[in-house]
DNA sequence: GCAAAGTTCA
DNA sequence: TGAACTTTGC
């Protein structure tokens, strides 16, 4: 059985939040590492990987391995009624029909429980593999969505250029042409703001805006955010979720072949 | 070639968000005065006038006098991508196709670079004649747009009168009726707060409230607005931009006739 | 704590 | 497309 306890239901509310959008069924992995999730986009263009490991739950038990087929738009109603503040628990039995989802106000004078009927969804494997990327980029997650946002007033797709100097945000649309860049800094004083770039060669992709867009919804999970980028392979998004438990939530997407120019 | 320098570029955004509901495209007439603009709006009740003149930018330079045709929803998709502080650079050759627009952060972190395609604008010429008002209101421009707007819930128009003892804004509706009256004062401790009324003669005179409280969107531009009204005679309503440097944002307005009652 | 902006729903 | 609600910045 699975038995999961989240201080701060806001954690999961948000999660789900960002990644209903791009996927509407899948199944949440619990085992004894925690509860891990990975799932292709409809279109398949895009994927998202998600890692709950079991220090970032207050409490966490799962003898054996269950896989919760849910419904992310069900799923969202639900959170929808749980405070911020509350502490989440998820259970489910070993062949479950149900996951249970209980919330407790901090007050602890509301306590409000839900059954969430499962489905099975078939676990197309996704082999992810392991890369050594070209280039990193660590920056401020707002600003990662910022720009994103603006660029996306002008085209469908946006050329991301990492040198050494900085990265570059790049994209043409009907009414001009916009760019973005940003050096490389540590800022000492504010921490939160500083620009990291970890390269071994430089990269040059052009990716679909819509996606980014849709990815920067994770943006208030974690102050910072890690593109990954190298050539002809797709970019990785990486949220760090829980400071310091290795959760981490991440998108991948494919480049546009033939737009780079 | 222009190239001009704010230090501000929240001056720009709030000029172009104030207008842009008014007026679709417009030139921006820039000489070695600065940079203006006429423009009537789409339906030809309102007229738009800018004056930014040299002072009021960090660096000024434009050799010959250069037109050029915005698209002001383009413009302020591209203005979004500005923050506040941002120091906002324009430039464009003598016979430019696009101008192009730089945000550089105070930081200098990042520098975003934009390029908007520009238009050909028909220059319908505006002749604006010199008007010696009966009637001069200066009061705090949040309280012109929250009279505006309260009023505007009542009714379509306002009546504004004029005497020597202060102003009243009049309206009535199908729910009933309003009026909010000024008395002229000079308040000494929060000079900000006073109402000062320079009259010849008392006017009385009603206005479409929905330009009114358009017009009032350019209340974050000035702390001051000045409303000059003589009868049979536009209302004129003025923002000082960038205090000091004859520089303005105006609005005009033509009374509604026979419903002065 | 309020106003403006963005997002979602009708 | 507009209106209401939520969210964010001042």
């Amino acid at each position: 059985m699975l038995e999961a306890r989240l201080t701060q239901a806001s954690l999961f509310k948000k999660v789900v939040d960002a990644i209903k959008d791009l996927v509407q069924d899948c199944n949440f992995d619990c085992n004894d590492s925690g509860i891990n999730l990975q799932a292709m986009d409809n279109s398949h263009v895009a994927l998202v990987s998600m890692s709950l490991k079991t220090d970032a739950f207050a409490s966490f038990r799962c003898d054996r391995n269950i896989a919760l087929g849910i419904n992310l738009g069900s799923l969202t109603k639900v959170l929808r009624a749980a405070g911020n503040d509350d502490v989440l628990s998820l259970k489910a039995e070993d062949a479950p029909d149900v996951v249970n989802i209980v919330f407790e106000s901090s007050s602890q004078d509301r306590i409000s429980e839900y059954d969430i009927k499962l489905m099975d969804i078939d676990q197309e494997h996704l082999g992810i593999p392991e890369t050594d990327y070209a280039a990193m980029v660590t920056m401020p997650a707002a600003e990662f969505q910022r720009i994103c946002r603006d660029l996306s007033a002008l085209s469908e797709s946006v050329a991301i250029e990492v040198s050494k100097e900085g990265v570059k945000f790049t994209c043409t649309g009907d009414i001009g042409s916009g760019s973005v860049q940003l050096r490389s800094n540590t800022n000492v004083e504010n921490p939160k703001e500083s620009i990291e770039i970890e390269m071994t060669e430089p990269v040059a992709l052009t990716f679909s805006l819509k996606y980014l867009v849709n990815f920067c919804k994770a943006s208030g999970l974690s102050d910072k955010v890690k593109l990954k980028l190298s050539a002809e392979v797709p970019l990785l998004v990486e949220y760090p979720l829980s400071e310091g438990t290795n959760s981490f939530l991440q998108f991948y997407l494919a480049p546009k072949i033939g737009d780079e120019e």
